[in-house]
DNA sequence: TGTAGTGTGTAGTATATGCTACACACTTGC
DNA sequence: GCAAGTGTGTAGCATATACTACACACTACA
């Protein structure tokens, strides 16, 4: 049961459908700069997620979120890695406050902080 | 110029000095669980610094803040990044939104977060 | 003067991460 | 039937991470 692979799978097999032969193993694979075999063993779970960088460019390929990608693979994508680390005894509070809230919460959130009006 | 050694050190060798024979680099290691060489060679930037085991062990018996030690060591605990990894779209837009707003502006978010009154 | 405590130097090791290179097999269309 | 396009199998490799084991040298003090 790998979800990363199984889901990069179904999603370029929908895109391959909709315009074939422009999402086979072998285009997304060199247009993420991997070799296609190794993709093959990534979308059936035989090897773990690839880099970070692989992920975002299968992600931008794939018209995907990659932050969401980096967490179907079990990582955060560096630049948010350090964002926290520049003030992590801040951060490291608010996101262990945010753990239990309810998603229209944080989003609230968002948007007050987005909006400045608070 | 290796901050983490160089913070490490001095803070090791500020409580040596206010509790002598009980921050030495071999007692400070054992509590740890690593070798007092590799200890040596941390404080003194020869290795990068080790794994978040032993950072957190480290920041527990020196007295200092794990969120703080691991930023310094570049990493970012697994427990914050496993709260993101379950809500990634979210908190990814959090965490950028809040990226260059004062320290201030962000601690009166968390207490906001934190007595519920908003 | 020897031994306990201190730090350091040398020389490794195990495991994980992130891949490449290339051959093989199957299907489809001409 | 053969060429192009498809996925897969085998066999690696380079680099990074996170350490261990142990010998050595210096200092203090009893």
């Amino acid at each position: 049961m790998s979800k990363f692979g199984d889901y990069i799978r179904e999603k370029r097999e929908a895109l391959q459908k909709e315009s074939p032969g422009t999402y086979s193993l072998r285009k997304v694979a060199s247009a993420v700069g991997i070799e296609a075999s190794y993709l093959s063993k990534i979308e059936r779970g035989q090897q773990p997620p690839p880099g970070e960088r692989s992920i975002s460019a299968l992600a931008e390929i794939l018209n995907e979120d990659p932050d969401m990608m980096l967490a179907l693979a079990g990582k955060v994508s560096d630049e948010l890695q350090e964002i926290i680390r520049k003030r992590p005894k801040l951060f490291a509070r608010l996101i262990r406050e945010l753990r239990d809230m309810p998603d229209h919460a944080v989003l609230r959130l968002v948007r007050e902080v987005r909006d400045g009006n608070w």
